[in-house]
DNA sequence: GCATAAAGTCTACAGCGTAGAGAATGTGTC
DNA sequence: GACACATTCTCTACGCTGTAGACTTTATGC
């Protein structure tokens, strides 16, 4: 029988691996947040010393990353895909569901890689931009071409996900309260109209917002696609 | 004489306020990085006791969305320029400057209202999307299609300034030595394309990689304005 | 001069990341 | 079995964090 606190799937205790560590901190950060990631907490959550953490990441910055890099695993990307964009549609509507799933996760994707360069980040979150790169050179769009077309579609994404994240709350009904709550406490003369479209911010689309905006960006980019390939044919 | 370390102006004690200790903090952010703010560090730097601090900020948190609203009232939106397109495209830029100015501030413009709901944010981060709004009505959307097009363009904007922060390094000259150290760090079989783009990489135009974007996004979103004009004509 | 309010300070506490030394456990070889 | 060795885990301790609560100092009004 187990010493004291019963552990999550009742082995005596688990073997510990890199794996277990990295998705034990995931849920723990899904369900209580990013702050109540703490070496303390997580040795807690796997029944074991914190500092026993230590090997399995370098410290809790690498934690993080490798939290990071877990999640974005869960996109798939088929660089293959003869209608790229359809595909790029594809990824950012999977990429906007990951991001409704792991909504505390967000804030790393965005904020880790401000503070590594690029070369030096790790390889789980150079794999989209990599595979997406290969997909618009297959398309047809030269290297540099794709790299300036997968920063306006990846700008654009991250910033929708951020937006919508930014209006929705979990909670839907808490929401409509706490909006309508909030804009009554603004100004009327400084904010008329913000205040006005009440309703409208209370049902938030999020999936045909992201559409219209690919809308308007995809066909702009397929655009470029087509004048490039006119002044230098293959 | 003072008593002990020399404080800025040379007057015996500042009389202290919440614009001196916003403003003391965001320049200990800009000089020194988010982690450098701490309380103890702000008061020693203000030279009075941390404490003291609370009674200008209720806490952490407040003194980091001070610190946000500060930085956001640097940005001028007019909204009565007749021009939309070109207030938008004026407006992007700003920001974008706003962003390289104070980089280490970004990460707080971004994840600080993940937590917040939209009805009790800071009132200075809502003025853009307020005069943002009033600037797309008078240019002839309706609230509603107002709201969508700022969500539009705010998404990209801010997916923009994310990725080329992440791009850019301080030092360009340590910038490209780490980019080829890094890339070469790659594996060559799993990140073909991403290797091959070093040079491309190196030389980042962000003003340039901005307006295309918004070219693209604009003329797409003036499309719209005129579709919606012709259904239902004033 | 004295009451009252405002501003600033002191002390203390629980929690944090993590360095460094040590204990426990597994594994291969005789 | 016994030993050696490497790996894994734990213990203790240090300096740092945000901030609650009581206290002292300073400014203000009469």
């Amino acid at each position: 029988m187990a010493d004291s606190a019963g552990n999550q799937t009742g082995s005596r205790k688990a073997p510990l691996s890199k794996e277990l560590v990295l998705s034990t901190a995931l849920a723990l950060v899904d369900a209580e947040g990013l702050d109540a990631l703490t070496m303390r907490r997580l040795g807690q959550e796997l029944d074991r010393d914190p500092m026993s953490l230590y090997r399995y990441a370098a410290n809790r910055a690498a934690l993080l990353d490798g939290v990071s890099e877990l999640v974005l695993d869960e996109l798939a990307i088929f660089p293959d895909d003869p209608d790229w964009q359809a595909q790029l549609r594809k990824i950012a509507h999977d990429l906007r569901l990951l991001a409704l799933r792991h909504p505390n996760v967000v804030p790393l994707l965005v904020t880790r890689p401000l503070s590594t360069p690029l070369g030096l980040r790790p390889l789980g979150t150079l794999r989209p931009l990599e595979q997406i790169l290969a997909l618009l050179i297959e398309a047809g769009f030269s290297p540099a071409a794709a790299l300036h077309v997968y920063r306006a579609y990846y700008g654009f994404l991250y910033g929708h996900i951020l937006n919508e994240l930014q209006e929705y709350i979990v909670d839907p009904e808490e929401n409509e309260a706490i909006l309508r709550l909030g804009l009554h406490r603004l100004p009327a003369k400084s904010f008329p109209h913000l205040r006005a479209l009440g309703p409208v911010l209370a049902d938030y689309d999020g999936a045909a917002e992201l559409d219209q905006g690919l809308a308007i960006l995809l066909s702009g980019l397929a655009g470029q696609l087509y004048a490039g390939q006119r002044e230098s044919p293959s």
